[in-house]
RNA sequence: GGAGAGAUGGCCGAGUUGGUUGAUGGCGCUCCGCUCGAAACGGAGUGUGUGGGCUAAAACUCGCACCGGGGGUUCGAAUCCCUCUCUCUCCGCCA
């Protein structure tokens, strides 16, 4: 969420902003709201003064055995007047919020302006793409030769777009979520979090899922709960409605969840395989930071994710955002995409955002550089640690032998007692 | 799921026959004094949001609101009523 007052005194930008978001806001409306909900509140506070000093000077009268009956009237129709412009407060309250959720963050100044994903920027490359001397497979190919993915099982149990690990798949799952926990807490900082897996609304519309992607969400209507779509939502309203203490920060957070997202209307080709499923595991780390070294910090968020690659070995690549590929809540934003060479494609496996203080407004996230100073609004970002699926997607397609086997890299062999994954 | 108790400032904890209570007190924190220094002790200060004034911006200043959230009664509510959420205790159920 923008600041109010900000948008009062920076509309062109703010309306530009929106506009290389490829988002329409209306802020005629929110900029009139504005004006008239602080005309009533400059005239229904002074009404409330004059209802405090008469109501003091009633109290006082009836001690001394007075009866301050035509007071009481006068001071009643004030009461009657207060009521009148706070009922149209609240509506206007209540209107103005509703508008301000859906103004989008605006795009830093860095971020290459664009109309489509086709002007996002490519910033570098890591790894060299393997050669093949036989045909490749696609992963799910391998997958199934493997007997470590079982597609129809799991359409079977739940419906199209679940998977089932199974045997070494499995394995495999649980070796890349212990391997990414421990290398960002081990080597990178991060204070491991097990949040919960379902959110309520207050915490989606902190980080800004709510209200524009409700339907992109699986709800629990029964207690009005949302699975959750990623760990960025638990993880950064942990700290919602919270004063942190300046000396504490930076705060690094890194968290293992499953994620749930309804993917409406995705089916067919682009979701063949573990592309786009229902249910993922992801790990994701989060970061609360002085605003002043947010882009600072941005750099290291995604060294810290390309070096997960780095260490399995999978060659990607960065792109950096266009504004109109940036989502709702972000300033910039840097995708990581592995190569996958059966499908002949890259696949986004983290986005790496800086949210600047959009989400800290949103939700409530305040800090205090000095025992005594004024609270001011922190910088939230996150990247994925990266999403699973996708890593071995990666890691199946590169990795694949003549002999249908998968060669692991170094790195994962103790977590699955296994060097290479074999057909049975 | 059933029965009961509770939610007050960074923390603990007063205050419910409505009336200068933003709220006693303690702890914590900041500053000053004492000290070689620290502890102890003494003194002063210490919430957030919002609207206006002043300002380059602050500081400052005048209001208003906030005692879990929302609504109501009243001239006036932390105190009374309704409702929601959460916490605790006991019973039931259950991985």
């Amino acid at each position: 969420m923008l600041d109010l007052k900000f948008i009062r005194e920076n509309r062109e930008l703010v309306k530009g902003g929106a506009q290389k978001k490829q988002v329409t806001v209306d802020l005629d409306k929110i900029l009139s709201l504005d004006a008239r909900r602080r005309q009533l509140v400059s005239e229904s506070d002074s009404l409330k003064q004059r209802r405090n000093e008469a109501s003091r000077d009633i109290g006082q009268r009836m001690k001394a055995g007075e009866d301050p009956a035509a007071l009481r009237e006068e001071v009643r129709a004030v009461g009657d007047k207060i009521k009148s412009y706070d009922d149209e407060l609240r509506q206007i309250d209540n209107d103005l919020q509703s508008l301000l959720l859906t103004v989008p963050n605006l795009p830093h100044p860095s971020a290459p302006a664009g109309t489509s994903e086709a002007d996002n920027r490519f910033v570098r490359e890591w790894g060299v793409k393997p050669i093949f001397d036989f045909t490749v497979r696609p992963h799910w190919e391998i997958g199934e030769m493997l007997g470590i993915l079982d597609f129809q099982r799991a359409t079977k149990i739940s419906g199209s777009n679940f998977i089932m690990f199974k045997g070494m798949g499995a394995r495999l799952e649980r070796a890349l979520i212990n391997f990414m926990l421990d290398l960002h807490i081990d080597k990178h900082g991060y204070t491991e979090i097990w949040p919960p897996f379902m959110v309520n609304r207050k915490s989606m519309t902190g980080t800004g899922q709510l209200p524009k992607l409700e339907g992109d969400m699986y709800l629990v209507e029964q207690e009005d709960l949302f699975l959750n779509p990623t760990a960025e939502v638990p993880v950064t309203n942990l700290h919602q409605d919270e004063i942190l203490n300046g000396f504490d920060l930076p705060l690094y957070y890194v968290a293992y969840t499953a994620c749930f997202r309804r993917e409406a209307g995705s089916y067919g080709k682009e979701s063949r395989g573990l592309t786009r499923i229902h249910q993922f595991d992801k790990v994701e780390m989060v970061k609360f930071v002085m605003p002043e070294s947010s882009y600072e910090e941005l750099e290291s968020l995604l060294a810290n994710a390309e070096d997960v690659l780095q260490r399995l070995e999978i060659p990607y690549r960065i792109i950096e955002l266009c504004s109109a590929d940036l989502s709702f809540a972000a300033s910039k934003c840097y995708d990581i995409e592995v190569w996958a060479p059966g499908m002949n494609k890259y696949l986004e496996v983290s986005s790496c955002s800086n949210f600047e203080d959009f989400q800290a407004r949103r939700a409530g996230i305040r800090f205090r550089r000095q025992a005594r100073a004024k609270p001011e609004y922190i910088h939230t970002l996150n990247a994925s640690g990266v999403a699973l699926p996708r890593t071995v997607i990666a890691l199946l397609e590169n990795f694949q032998q003549a002999d249908g086997s998968v060669l692991m890299p170094e790195v994962l062999r103790p977590y699955l007692h296994a060097d290479v994954i074999s057909p049975p």
